[in-house]
DNA sequence: CTTCTCAGTCAACACTTGTACACTATTGTT
DNA sequence: AACAATAGTGTACAAGTGTTGACTGAGAAG
């Protein structure tokens, strides 16, 4: 798996690297392979299950505390981007599969993402503005957000500097849509 | 290009298209791929040229005429909606270039996404709301409605139904997405 | 009528691909 | 000490890969 993904760190797309290749690049015969997947879509999935294991750890990790939504939306932001940087050839699979792999990975990247948005839903419930919204209305917003933090995730990526100052400007520009939705989740009921 | 289409629409990913396999797909032998491109990244550049083509042409035939503004991102969602449904291997293979294409291709498709989002934010300066508001803040408006508009196209392609009903569904998400979005801009400035 | 350009063909190359089969080394449990 | 499970090795094969070079036919341009 780690093979794998450091050949795909390497601008190198899932779906065209072959068996053959992350079994060299582990070290080991191609025939070996098959001791530990069937296939190569096997191996992205259980890649993909340990991202969202991570992803999960760290949510739980930072849970929204009741605080001043301004900074809060900031903090969160920036460990996301952080988390994104540290562990950037993860992002650039899941963000190949979301778009490119078999339908299997498709499906697995579409039900980690509603994962996100749901325990979204259920940490801004309890903000006054959501506290008596409708569940479908909230989880359009919700999904709105996850969308917009995971749609620039791959510009994130893309910056070839990878100085403090990218990360910082990604993090401002993010912040500003998610005020955007803010402000408008705010004015929905009326 | 027609057969490289084809191949993506047969659920294949356009990195792991053989030029081969265009070839024998084009009732053509290999050989002759090469009277037309390079390789397979200078197929994929043309293709995207074809759809941005397309998509100038369809948005000026569609041109924001003064109008109220939800019926208005409710027509706009819908002829882009219908647009897709029409042309879904051009949006599988942009899909899939947007994440896995090799770099060229990565930016060559936000490039397109730029020019979207420039046009849009020239069409929405009109509006009262928009008349004097900062450029910048304009340009991030407009990139979180673009990008809105856009992440939801794979799941719409990914719909195995292809009836009235699924497109209808997404229409009538993305319009309140968007709507949240209208309203979050109409409180901006204050 | 000749000439030139374009899109096609054929054969060949060196290399990579997934997978099958039989065999060996390592390791933890009884 | 014996055993079973696990992870590794070597060889082999048929199929597919990008690219080469030399050749052919159709039609446009002169």
């Amino acid at each position: 798996m780690q093979s794998a993904l450091t050949l795909v760190g390497d601008g190198n797309n899932f779906n065209s690297i072959s068996l053959r290749e992350v079994a060299k690049n582990a070290g080991v015969v191609p025939t070996s392979f098959y001791r530990h997947f069937r296939d190569m879509e096997e191996l992205g999935l259980h890649l993909l299950d340990e991202l969202g294991l991570m992803l999960r750890k760290l949510l739980r990790k930072t849970r929204l505390r009741d605080d001043y939504i301004e900074t809060l939306t900031r903090e969160s932001v920036r460990v996301y981007a952080g988390f994104v940087m540290e562990h950037r050839n993860y992002f650039y699979f899941m963000n190949q599969s979301r778009t490119g792999g078999t339908p299997a990975l498709r499906e697995a990247v579409r039900t980690e993402l509603r994962y996100f948005s749901n325990e979204l839903a259920t940490d801004i419930r309890r903000l006054p503005i959501f506290a008596q919204m409708n569940t479908d209305d909230l989880g359009i917003i919700t999904e709105l957000i996850v969308e917009t933090v995971f749609a620039s995730t791959i510009d994130l990526l893309d910056q070839t500097k990878t100085d403090e100052k990218t990360t910082s400007d990604y993090v401002d520009n993010t912040v500003k849509k998610l005020r955007i939705i803010w402000l408008g989740a705010g004015e929905w009921q009326s």
